[in-house]
DNA sequence: TATTGTTATACTCTATAACTATA
DNA sequence: TATAGTTATAGAGTATAACAATA
């Protein structure tokens, strides 16, 4: 039996064909944003910075959604503390815990990357002819689907 | 003066908006194929063995594709080697070099990587319209061009 | 003397286990 | 007694400096 297909939908084969160059593309663009739009911060870092820009949270909290233990959450909120990019303060209603919020910085910073990532990638559409433009215009909307799911 | 754009290209607030969703959405399917297919190498590995995969190469020479000192591909090699993944062998026309290439084992390991890999992004491509499909059947060649530059 | 590769040592990021302070 | 956070310690990965073997 072979699996249900909607007509018109891709064969298996250019699926697979598909799927691979994607899957390639896209691992390839992210490497290359990382590693030449020359990040100040390294990747757990900006990580953090990026879930604090969403609300406070604790180290605890932070560990959990980062996949990453508590001592490891103090060290790196330590570093990032350190340069001036979060703030650590005690919540008033509970003295076990600690608020971590960023500071007018860390949304500097967080937002210079950014900037900077975005604008590797604009130079590169810049150069596209126009009816390659509008393919990734209709691409971007379905792939930020996939990635969101 | 405003920058030089072809009849039909986009314009330079839609780029900005194209690039940003585009590049975000390439680095989070990525970050999600990474975790998600459940890799059995740490990234430096997988990459080491994907170049030798290409050929058969020195330690040195290694270590600068992968801009890495001599020291840490060592180690990693060494791990690849422990677990039989890599063959090391003395160069025979130069007694100072070592010469690495990849087992029958190490082939298999990075077939099913990216086997994996590959089948986290077809059953998502899979479950789309055919019309989205077709979009990114078109953009997966400019997105691997752009990609390849 | 120059080059290849490894060993010695140190720094960072990760982890688990033990500890302190508060609820 | 349970929970939040940190400190203690150890295991990978990175680096630079020093060393052995060969050209």
């Amino acid at each position: 039996m072979s699996p249900p297909r909607s007509p018109g939908a891709l064969t298996p084969t250019v699926l697979r064909e598909v799927s691979s160059d994607l899957r390639l593309a896209c691992m390839r663009i992210s490497r290359r944003v990382r590693s030449e739009s020359s990040d100040t911060l390294a990747p757990h870092q900006f990580s953090v910075l990026a879930r604090l820009e969403k609300g406070a949270l604790t180290p605890r909290a932070l560990a959990e959604l980062e996949c990453v233990s508590p001592p490891s959450m103090t060290r790196t909120v330590s570093g990032l503390v350190d340069r001036g990019l979060v703030d650590r303060t005690d919540d008033p209603e509970d003295g076990r815990r600690v608020i971590l919020s960023l500071t007018a910085d860390g949304t500097r910073v967080l937002r210079e990357i950014r900037r900077a990532r975005d604008e590797w990638m604009a130079v590169r559409i810049r150069r596209l002819d126009p009816e390659d433009q509008a393919v990734l215009r209709r691409a971007s909307v379905v792939l930020a689907r996939v990635a969101a799911e």
